[in-house]
DNA sequence: GTGCCTCGAGTTCC
DNA sequence: CTCGAGGCAC
């Protein structure tokens, strides 16, 4: 297997082809079969050709590539699934105004003043699911995870008897479905009283109990659970299966799935917001718990104009009921020290339950909050989970006890003792100790380890604090002097798991510069910031090298780096900083040292005309609204400015195009009207007039 | 200068 | 998930 690569793109494609058909093949005879063709080492083998393949074509990469699902199944828990099409979470809406709001913007994104027409569906408590079927046949099924990778629940979700195995009727040859999967409550009753006969686990919701049930590693136990699925949802598809959303939910019913029998097209904003009242009072009596109503945009072409902003789309948006509420004590405020130093007052509650689950613990955030609540320790307080997840403490009910006392910052770090300072204009008190500070150092060991830093596989949070408390890790490099024999004989550390423990730290000694940047934990690196910093330094020495210009000020490094998109002074300062402290230095370094740090892979380039280029867009467009014009262009690898300079590649002119054309013209710089850039865009086809 | 949007950092429970 | 703060467009 250790072939050549094919040496033209035909070649490559046959290939791909002819593996992609291969390895669909073994997967189906090891899920469904339970019946391997051929060894787990020339399985890998094929996903390896596969995989170098792509590399070396990465246009070819078939939308059913065997890539998509990454690594097999492990000897324990799932393998992973990349979804092709992320799978987002929605903005919420509390309000009739929120409601509005959303409405509002997406006229305003499509310069429309049209009113939308919606479909209004309840919001199930279950869990999302994709379900990809090939050729009419469920091929593979994945929970939504992160949104980018989920598991592999395939063998679960076929033991699901709701769920169709083949679709009825025609069907495209590749279409992704989601829905959401989820317990009745009589059915959850029912389990309880089973698993409690049974001495088994109690579930605290039905919600946790479809969970737990679609995440057995033996897939009978799902099959003997009563799940069911409501099927709400596209993701990808090889041909298009509808020109709205409501006619796309009845080709779910004719493929065979459940569609939620609420679900109700509606004409304009007023009779969503009637709907919403009316899904309130049918609340209580649903077979099922729902926390609100999803509303989505009824016309497929308006979605697909709409797009997405951040995480979430612009043609959708989950109208929420208020939360559960529960009353209890606030017993005591405790001070926890996060990575950075921030001090952050943690409430102790007497235990209650709250939308199914029993909260001890709640946030207060910082020192204003709990100013706000005007909450002591020994207060009644109201608690609620916010969008039905994390606990907070929404209000004091009745007076302060009479012996209480207010709340009053700590001057001094609860663990170091250092002088802890809240700067002016800030919200957040911080402990000054630094990586002194031992909750500072046990914390950022915790994020080195983390799934987006190193993501070193069996030390977790836990395993850090335990190796932390015992002196046996104090700096990152620590972790990779770590040896068999310091772990072996631990508590729970048998020779097996300190091995795999040991080869999973081997494995990360090589890492992707922009993950070794984040892992630094420097303040305000985050995952995004890190990435713009690989992608513009390439290599660590050259990053390396230049941070450490960048410490003088107004030194070039410097102001090169505050010339880097979207990293701005603050940020430029933190890392300025960071690298003047020579511990700092010598902790990056000493790593350096350690590791092998890949460099970044550039920016990949759109093959578009727009890609890399500067368009300032001016006058009145009659075809698309600005923001949409913006967010085309910006898909294609453009940036949009608003000014007329040097810099600028390319100036669209609407009509009455003022001051900007002129300024154009007299730089010297191309400029297109709307026709032209629909051309660009690729929008229409160039009719060579 | 104001207001959106993105990002970072903090958090709970199972 | 939520908040505050930074960055940037308007």
């Amino acid at each position: 297997m250790s072939d050549a690569l094919p040496g033209t793109p035909i070649e490559a494609a046959v290939e791909l082809t002819r593996l992609a058909a291969q390895l669909a093949e073994y997967d189906r005879a090891y899920h469904e079969q339970d019946a391997p063709l051929v060894t787990d080492a020339e399985y890998d083998a094929l996903r390896r050709r596969n995989a170098a393949i792509e590399a070396a074509f990465p246009d070819l990469v078939r939308t059913d590539s065997p890539s998509h699902r990454v690594g097999s199944a492990p000897a324990s828990g799932f393998a992973k699934i990349r979804h092709v099409v992320p799978m987002l979470s929605l903005d919420n809406a509390f309000a009739p105004e929120d409601f509005t709001d959303f409405v509002e913007r997406a006229q305003r994104f499509l310069g429309t003043t049209q009113p939308f027409a919606f479909v209004g569906e309840p919001k199930i408590d279950g869990l999302s699911i994709s379900l990809t079927y090939i050729d009419g046949h469920l091929a593979f099924a994945a929970t939504r995870g992160d949104g980018s990778e989920g598991e592999d629940v395939t063998a679960n979700i076929r033991a699901i008897p709701a769920i169709p195995q083949t679709l009825r009727g025609p069907a495209p040859a590749r279409i992704e479905i989601r829905g959401e999967v989820f317990m009745d409550k009589q059915a959850f009753l029912a389990l309880n009283v089973a698993q409690e006969a049974a001495n088994q686990k109690i579930f605290a919701n039905p919600r946790n109990a479809a969970a737990g049930s679609l995440r057995q590693l033996d897939a009978s136990v799902t099959a003997s659970r009563p799940l069911r699925l409501f099927a709400y949802a596209m993701g990808e598809s090889s041909e298009p299966v509808a020109t709205t959303h409501h006619s796309y939910l009845e080709r779910l019913r004719g493929w065979g799935f459940d569609v939620n029998d609420l679900s109700t097209q509606l004409p304009n904003t007023d009779a969503a917001i009637a709907f919403q009242s009316r899904v309130g009072t049918e609340r209580a009596g649903l077979p099922y718990d729902i926390d609100g109503v999803v509303y989505k945009i009824d016309a497929l072409d308006l979605q697909a104009r709409l797009g997405f902003v951040g995480r979430a789309p612009r043609w959708a948006i989950a109208w929420k009921f208020p939360a559960e509420r529960a009353t209890t004590i606030l017993e005591k405020i405790d001070i926890q020290v996060g990575r950075t130093g921030a001090l952050t007052p943690v409430a102790w509650l007497t235990p209650v339950g709250v939308g199914g689950v029993l909260v001890a613990r709640a946030t207060l955030h910082n020192e204003d909050e709990i100013a706000r609540l005007d909450v002591r320790e020994g207060d009644v307080v109201e608690v609620q989970r916010a969008g039905d997840v994390i606990p907070q403490i929404v209000a004091r009910i009745g007076d302060h006890r009479p012996d209480s006392t207010p709340f009053v910052p700590l001057d001094t770090c609860p663990v170091c003792g250092s002088p802890a300072h809240r700067p002016a204009g800030e919200v957040v008190r911080r402990c000054t100790g630094g990586l002194v500070c031992p909750a500072q150092a046990e914390e950022h060991l915790i994020h080195f380890a983390s799934r987006g830093a190193f993501d070193i596989e069996g030390l977790g949070e836990k395993t850090v604090r335990e190796f932390f408390a015992d002196k046996l890790i104090a700096t990152p490099a620590d972790i990779f002097r770590l040896r068999e024999d310091q772990i072996i004989g631990r508590e729970g550390w048998g020779e097996l798991s300190a091995r795999n423990l040991i080869t999973a730290i081997a494995q990360r000694r090589t890492i992707a510069l922009e993950r070794f940047i984040y892992a630094l934990g420097i303040r305000r690196i985050g995952e995004a910031n890190a990435k713009l910093l690989a992608r513009h330094y390439g290599s660590v020495a050259h990053w390396r090298a230049q941070m450490e210009l960048a410490v003088q000020i107004g030194s070039e490094a410097r102001e090169a780096l505050g010339n880097i998109l979207r990293i701005g002074p603050a940020i430029a300062t933190e890392l300025a900083d960071f690298f003047a402290v020579a511990s700092n230095r010598t902790r990056v370094d000493e790593l350096t040292g350690l590791l092998t740090i890949k460099d970044a892979e550039p920016e990949a380039i759109s093959d578009s005309p727009l890609a890399g280029k500067t368009i300032v867009f001016t006058g009145g467009l009659a075809t698309l609204a600005r923001p949409e014009a913006k967010a085309i262009a910006e898909r294609l690898g453009a940036k949009v400015t608003d000014s007329v300079s040097k810099k600028t590649d390319l100036v669209v002119l609407g009509t009455d195009a003022g001051s900007k054309a002129k300024k154009a013209a007299e730089l010297g710089i191309a400029t297109v009207d709307e026709t032209g850039f629909r051309i660009l865009a690729g929008l229409e086809v160039n009719s060579g007039a």
